[in-house]
DNA sequence: TTGAAAGCGATACCAT
DNA sequence: ATGGTATCGCTTTCAA
């Protein structure tokens, strides 16, 4: 059915092997010969079996991806960075999506594990013991998460979180409340740690709320605490819980930002479409995605390197209409 | 490195084919043998290679997913249907992302087919031609898209143009506008077919307006034209679409729905999201990529019957915020 | 510079 | 019920 590797080569009249050297080491093989090589594989429309190359090369020319849920508009971002960087370097990517389900993360690793050259782990919710378990087996970059020896690409967090800080408190606000994600997010944990620390810095009331599912739903759940916590602003894990807290503060008539500021992470594309558009601090998405793939090649092109490559990607506050000043 | 079926041979005292044999045709063998050989694959660990097993089977064990912007949520849970499915059926899922461009398409299609078993092209915007040719060569199921002959999973577009249109002119609405999406894409063209039909029916009047992108942008850029074609509401292809104009019509002082009703399509969740909130029809997303991949597999399994397997999902109006009285 | 042959891991077929 | 052997498509020695 598919054209193979003998087409090409009795199209051309050479065996199966001056088509491999032609098409991968055009070096070795004579001009004139790599020419009529080349145009049978042309005309026949040849394209080889990556599987069947992998098998002998221990290459498949696949690499994994996977995320913790497509519906949050933050990992498609991710995602297409991946992909765009994987088509880049001639990789097809698999995907898989784990549904927030922390359980499931090690088993699709083990799946994809089979087909793939290496995997980029995006925002993986698994303990690091498993973690670390699965790294030992396959290469494995990090997205979104950092743990000792692994290679990772991740935001500058605490920086990410000065930035919103200090919007905050220049408008006057001393009393901010946080709404958690999911512990188990090495992100929302990050995050907690970077807020305790600059909100000590600048003396500001800290009240944390939580945890909640990164979704619209959590942050839904959480406006009325973060209401009874009488806060005048209100930072949000991600831009999801921060469009929830945004809903509810405008069904119960909260006015936003006149009674209460909203800040939250990510600037999903979400953000600026909403009335008021949320202020946000943008974290690098497509581009965490292509330093992810960037970093599995460089893995995969020198395995046993000492130190783990590591990339920490600058951040920048978005401000819009959500945030002002203090109801003082 | 990774355990063969050497292995598992050497370690159950048996040969390689018996092993495939027990674990791939268990009735085929000595129930004792059988156990012999699961005990010892699951001890040391063993996982088919599916490379090596295609490369016979002819069968990868993969499936090609192909969307044209994963930045629109609607594509995330398309997505979303088509793993869990393919999961529960033991295949795992290639993702491509086309980023909407349509010569981009057909490479990406063949780049896919040679790893994978077959392919869900979702809204796919190539011409029908190209498609065809496509078709010949690799199993191909259509997601949002109906071509003669191709298996195909659609919504019930008259259906649900019934249902928007309904609603607004029992509102007391009888000029509205359309604001359409990609002329390549199908579901626009049926969306306009079917909303002329319904328009002729009811003696609505009907604004047509664009071609624009269908996100968010497109919508705002093609505001400013609906407000001049002084309608009482306006159907955007996408939810995107209408959420662009509802943000260009609150900037511009338009209050929705009192000055003018918004009506969009697909039911993405930041619908709900948003103030006011979006009415919308809701069409069957998760569903439809779940869909889509029981076509493929029964594709798979029967290749050569002789009509195309079709299925048309049915649809649901969800009314929100976004639409109100004409104010006649 | 080129070809022949071996082999990657698994399965299908033919023996037994 | 089980084993041996050929084979899938390709790459990689090894010779010539």
């Amino acid at each position: 059915m598919a054209v193979t590797i003998k087409d090409v080569a009795r199209a051309a009249g050479v065996s199966a092997s001056t088509v491999t050297r032609a098409l991968t080491m055009p070096e070795l093989v004579h001009p004139e010969t790599r020419d009529r090589v080349r145009r049978a594989a042309a005309t026949l429309g040849y394209h080889p079996n990556r599987a069947a190359r992998g098998l002998i090369t221990g290459r498949t020319g696949n690499i994994g991806l996977l995320v913790p849920d497509l519906g949050n508009p933050f990992f498609p971002s991710v995602v297409k960075g991946v992909q765009a960087r994987a088509h880049e370097a001639d990789y097809a990517v698999f995907l898989a999506d784990t549904d927030e389900d922390e359980a499931a993360e090690a088993g699709l690793v083990r799946r994809l594990s089979k087909q793939v050259d290496g995997i980029v782990l995006c925002s993986p919710r698994m303990p690091d013991e498993e973690l670390r378990t699965l790294v030992a087996d396959t290469p494995v970059v990090l997205v979104n998460r950092r743990i000792a020896r692994v290679p990772s690409v991740t935001a500058e967090f605490p920086d990410a979180m000065r930035q919103a800080v200090s919007h905050l408190t220049a408008l006057g606000h001393r009393r901010i409340a946080y709404v958690a994600g999911p512990r188990s997010a090495w992100a929302n944990r990050e995050r907690v740690r970077a807020l305790r620390l600059v909100a000590g810095e600048m003396s500001v009331d800290l009240v944390e709320i939580g945890n909640v599912l990164p979704m619209f739903e959590g942050g839904v759940a959480a406006a009325d605490q973060v209401l009874a916590a009488r806060v005048t602003a209100v930072i949000g894990f991600n831009d999801l819980i921060a469009l929830g807290l945004l809903n509810r503060f405008t069904a119960r008539g909260v006015a936003v930002p006149a009674d209460i500021s909203v800040l939250g992470f990510d600037d999903i594309a979400l953000a600026a479409m909403v009335n008021p558009s949320l202020t946000t601090v943008a974290l690098p998405k497509e581009q965490s995605g292509r330093a992810g793939v960037d970093l599995l090649l460089q893995l995969l092109a020198e395995p046993d390197r000492q130190t783990a490559a590591r990339r920490e990607l600058p951040t920048q506050l978005m401000v819009r209409g959500s945030t002002g000043p203090a109801n003082a």
